[in-house]
RNA sequence: GCCGACGUAGCCCAAUUGGCAGAGGCACAGGCUUUAGGUGCCUGUCAGUGCGGGUUCGAGUCCCGCCGUCGGCACCA
């Protein structure tokens, strides 16, 4: 099957005719000029790219910024570059609107594929990396996007990542202060430690220790730092990687391999001392609350209490939320890898939990999260007693409970928690009621109102009134409010000396080391005895080794108890170094991992400002410029970018790094800006028809025939179709070369903007397309002849009606462009060229008008009909029109009058009639009359120039 | 199971504080242009807002209950 060309030249096409070549033509030449002139450049404040005076001579500053792409070798399709247009449209809307506008795109270029594809061919990474670079720089210029590529950085560069080692040695060199809340340099906390205005963490004297122990406790502070801890090991790709790059079924998010827990040393970031400020300061933030409920959750913050309960092995502690609920636990569970659980088994148990334990190791964390799964567990044999009451309750193991979460045991309320209530059902265990569920409660399932719990079907999990709740000290009996039973028993416990009030969180510390060879290397040699020191700034950019060995030793998948080797480990003679760190030449050697792909992407946002300042990573008066807070718009403003633009798949990876980094560098003085996003706006995404055949695999679908009505066939065998986000994987990529080659890019831009809301994801019609482009046709049509390509536009003044409709227009389109609503911009500008079309010549004004309008949308043709309309210099800056209000109220309005509701006629009264005016002429109405056949209204209500209403 | 978003013509989508359901594009039909097809131009057809209630003079919009789609979280104590 073959569409038919509907664009293509023809013998008889006149030879001025926007057709899909003079588009090209145009857009080619107009890049060109674009990119020699630096049309785009902005000026900084301060630094190597300061132009002081530019900036005095521009309005308020922006930041637009997309989340930067990594360059992959295949290219983009159509389906990408959805945000960079509208962060383009927005950009060059700003710049018209008078506001100096820093746009650009970066890329955040190391990882897996550029190194996979190394290991295939031996190519290096860089090279690799480079020419993706280029193919990408040269696909995103064919779309017109205006950027300043002055600012354009690769996380790659040495140069760039040289200040993300930078900025890696500042959270080295650096604690987290608890009573002020905030990271202090780590040379503050040793002056407090030497001072003697702090102990060691022992009770200690400062000067009592040795050196080595005191290098312990410093480094067990930083903010950065080793340990030895459960990590996510993958053999499969030959590195550990970060909880968040897990996936809910245990899982790698890159390459899909399995992922075991061991214990292995690695570096860690203290991303949990900064827990609350990430959760409490996207108040401060205008992110979708779909965003901010992501973050939160995963964060996890919950409000409970820590409670000890003694056993034979020692003090058993437990994270519980409902420390209200004390009185009802009678029982408790600890998860099967709890450290005590060797200890409490009873000799005649230790098979049975041994058993148990091998059980549930072998099975993938996924597999023991499936909570419709029946409850499991072992009794140990011992007991622990119950603060609260004395009582003795038993302790088991079970798999319900998680070691990674809280302390890995709990105290089990089976009365008052579902998995509790369904553990003591299936081993019998006791359930002791401790509130009254309300009548309706057992209405609902049938029953008489009882605290025989036997009758129960379930847990109760709610508000109600305590009974069977007291001891010598205490009694909740009576109180019919958990807030008030919870805040009642903390203050008990903490009298007691039996636990405490407190907080836990689901966030775990960053896990920031990876064995693989394309990442930063990190700025730390070790000395002999295995401590870690920070490079000097002036060592800075540790640079990654030559070699021709990129891959790091990777294992068969399911290789749980294999062992991590980097590739940087092979290479003695960079490994060992010797170095002068104040104590004279001496041997160190260097650490080997390399830094996760997140590292770059946590702060390149500011590299952009200031991209070739050799001295820091950002000139602070050029930061505070951009990016300071804007207390004009808040008092509380937290600064950063005022736009970010970006898929929503990374709300809880780079979005929270980021934000982390970016708080350190806070709160060490380097930036003025609380947080880096101030808004983030999450574009859609463009989907399309995938067709799978018979055996579930994908085809080709430019290849598919048929349709919804006759169904959808492939090599003439039956296909089924879906929807799904275009890519390379579901095989339903266009590519935008495509559509070049037929409309243009002007074409492209004004269709992915015009199909919808910019935040929705829509399927892509690639005949929808031609509609955009027709409209391209008869907007060039209105201004220049087809046959000659001559300017038509006549100097007359327009006609009133052309005029007001020109003026709404620019009314609406002004709000909409601003509010990034492209779609029913884009809708109004085809309405009032529409109009144009239809009139004998297009009025200059008009011409001039329309053609600002759509420079940010079409800025190719925008610009090429500026200069056919006799202007020499670039549309770029050209004020974007402002509508009179004169022209935007009309003397005389038409309403609707309905009678109950329904439009029976229709009046035309002056617009600023007022309420009697406007009721008379409806009830003087002749439809009105009629229809009202002699009943008296009851009531007449008057919407002020929108409609009036007559009730009978 | 919990949280969030969304359901408007054959399709993508519009619709100020609740105020005439239709702006725009596609598709479809007819016409003009054309040797013809296509391009281009003109004209036109189609729904009453997922379902059921409620509030209101008036509901796509607000409230309640369902149904469906998408996304996130999930034995988190």
């Amino acid at each position: 099957m073959s569409e038919p060309d509907t664009t293509a030249n023809t013998p008889d096409t006149p030879s001025h005719r926007y057709t899909s070549a003079l588009a090209q033509d145009i857009e080619l030449r107009w890049q060109q000029v674009w990119a020699d002139d630096g049309t785009f450049n902005a000026p900084n404040p301060a630094g190597p790219l300061a132009e002081p005076e530019a900036v005095a001579a521009r309005g308020d500053k922006l930041f637009v910024l997309d989340m930067f792409p990594y360059p992959s070798g295949v290219g983009l399709h159509v389906g990408h570059p959805l945000g960079f247009i509208g962060t383009d449209v927005y950009a060059r809307f700003q710049r018209m609107a008078g506001r100096n506008v820093v746009y650009t795109m970066g890329f955040d270029a190391f990882g897996l594929p550029a190194e996979q594809y190394a290991v295939q061919t031996g190519t290096h990474p860089a090279i690799t990396t480079n020419d993706n670079i280029a193919n990408m720089r040269r696909q995103l210029r064919r779309l017109g996007l205006s950027h300043d590529m002055r600012r354009s950085v690769s996380t790659t560069d040495p140069e760039y990542y040289r200040w993300t080692q930078w900025i890696f040695s500042q959270v080295f060199n650096a604690w987290y202060d608890e009573d002020e809340e905030r990271a202090r340099p780590i040379d503050e906390l040793i002056a407090e430690f030497e001072a003697g205005d702090r102990d060691a963490p022992d009770g200690r004297e400062w000067s009592e220790l040795s050196p080595a122990e005191r290098n312990v406790i410093i480094d067990d502070h930083r903010l950065a730092y080793v340990s030895e801890a459960p990590v996510n090991w993958c053999p499969g790709l030959g590195t550990v990687v970060a909880n968040e790059e897990v996936t809910a079924d245990g899982r790698s998010d890159r390459g899909n391999f399995p992922v075991f827990k061991r214990n292995m040393r690695q570096w860690m970031m203290r991303i949990t001392s900064y827990a609350d400020r990430l959760i409490d300061d996207l108040e401060l933030l205008d992110w979708t609350d779909a965003i901010k409920a992501m973050q939160r959750n995963w964060i996890g913050r919950s409000h409970g209490a820590k409670v000890d309960f003694e056993s034979s092995a020692g003090t058993i502690t437990v994270f519980t939320t409902r420390p209200d609920t004390l009185f009802g636990a009678s029982f408790m569970v600890l998860s099967p890898e709890h450290p005590y659980v060797d200890e409490l088994a009873g000799p005649d148990k230790a098979d049975e939990i041994a058993a148990y334990r091998k059980q549930a190791a072998a099975k993938k964390d996924f597999e023991r999260q499936d909570e419709t799964r029946e409850k499991t567990g072992v009794f140990t044999g011992a007991y622990a007693t119950n603060p609260v009451n004395g009582e003795q309750i038993p302790i088991w193991i079970a798999d319900y409970v998680l070691m990674g979460y809280g302390t890995g045991a709990i105290m089990a309320v089976p009365c008052g928690d579902t998995r509790d209530f369904e553990f003591a059902r299936k081993f019998e265990l006791e359930i002791p009621a401790i509130q009254t569920p309300p009548a309706a409660w057992f209405e609902e399932r049938g029953l008489d109102v009882t605290l025989d719990t036997r009758q129960w079907p379930e847990a109760f999990i709610g508000d109600a009134p305590y009974v069977n709740s007291s001891n010598a000290e205490l009694s909740l009996d009576g109180l019919v409010n958990k807030v008030e039973g919870i805040s009642e028993m903390n203050a008990w416990l903490e009298r007691a000396g039996a636990g405490e009030a407190t907080i836990n969180y689901k966030l775990r510390d960053w896990l920031f080391s990876r064995q693989r060879y394309w990442g930063e290397p990190f700025p730390i040699v070790y000395d002999d005895d295995g401590n870690p020191h920070a490079l000097p700034d002036s060592m800075l950019p540790v640079e990654l080794p030559e070699t021709d060995q990129f891959s790091p030793r990777t294992f068969g998948p399911d290789d749980e108890f294999s062992n991590p080797e980097s590739p940087l480990d092979r290479l003695e003679q960079w490994v060992n170094v010797e170095l002068d760190l104040g104590d004279g030449m001496q041997w160190y050697r260097r650490d080997t991992n390399v830094m996760p792909q997140w590292a770059g992407s946590c702060w390149y946002e500011m590299r952009y400002l200031d991209p070739t300042n050799t001295e820091t990573f950002c000139d602070p008066a050029v930061e505070e410029y951009w990016m300071g807070p804007q207390t004009q718009i808040r008092p509380d403003h937290p600064g950063g970018v005022d736009l970010y633009v970006g898929g929503v798949e990374h709300a809880v990876l780079h979005l929270l790094y980021a934000r982390f980094w970016h708080k350190v560098l806070f709160d060490l003085g380097h930036v003025s800006s609380k947080e880096p996003y101030a808004r983030l706006f999450n574009q859609g995404y463009i989907m399309a028809a995938a067709f799978k055949d018979e055996r579930e695999i994908y085809v080709e679908a430019t290849e598919v025939e048929g349709s919804d009505d006759d169904g959808f066939t492939y090599d003439d065998k039956p296909v089924t179709r879906e929807w799904g986000k275009m890519g390379k994987s579901l095989k339903n990529a266009v590519s935008p070369d495509e559509m070049y080659e037929e409309y243009g890019a002007d074409t492209l831009r004004l269709y992915e903007m015009a199909m919808g809301p910019l935040d929705a994801s829509r399927p892509w019609e690639t005949r929808d397309v031609v509609g955009m482009y027709r409209f391209l046709q008869r907007l060039w049509r209105n201004m220049v002849d087809e046959e000659t390509g001559a300017c038509t536009v006549v100097d007359e003044a327009p006609d009133d009606e052309t005029d007001k409709l020109l003026h709404r227009t620019i009314d609406v389109v002004r709000v909409e462009m601003d509010a990034l609503r492209f779609n029913t911009a884009i809708a109004k500008l085809i309405e009032l060229n529409n109009a144009v079309t239809k009139l004998d010549a297009t009025p200059r004004a008009v011409a001039e008008a329309m053609v600002r309008m759509l420079a940010p949308l079409v800025p190719h043709v925008c610009e090429e009909l500026w200069r056919k309309l006799g202007h020499d210099e670039t549309v770029t800056y050209i004020e974007f029109p402002t509508a009179d209000p004169a022209l935007l109220v009309d003397d005389t309005i038409e309403v609707p009058v309905q009678v109950n509701g329904k439009v029976r006629g229709r009046i035309t009264i002056p617009a600023d009639a007022d309420q009697a005016t406007a009721e008379a002429a409806a009830l003087a109405d002749e439809k009105v009359i009629a229809t009202l056949d002699g009943r008296t209204p009851k009531k007449v209500i008057v919407v002020s120039g929108r409609m009036v209403n007559v009730v009978v």
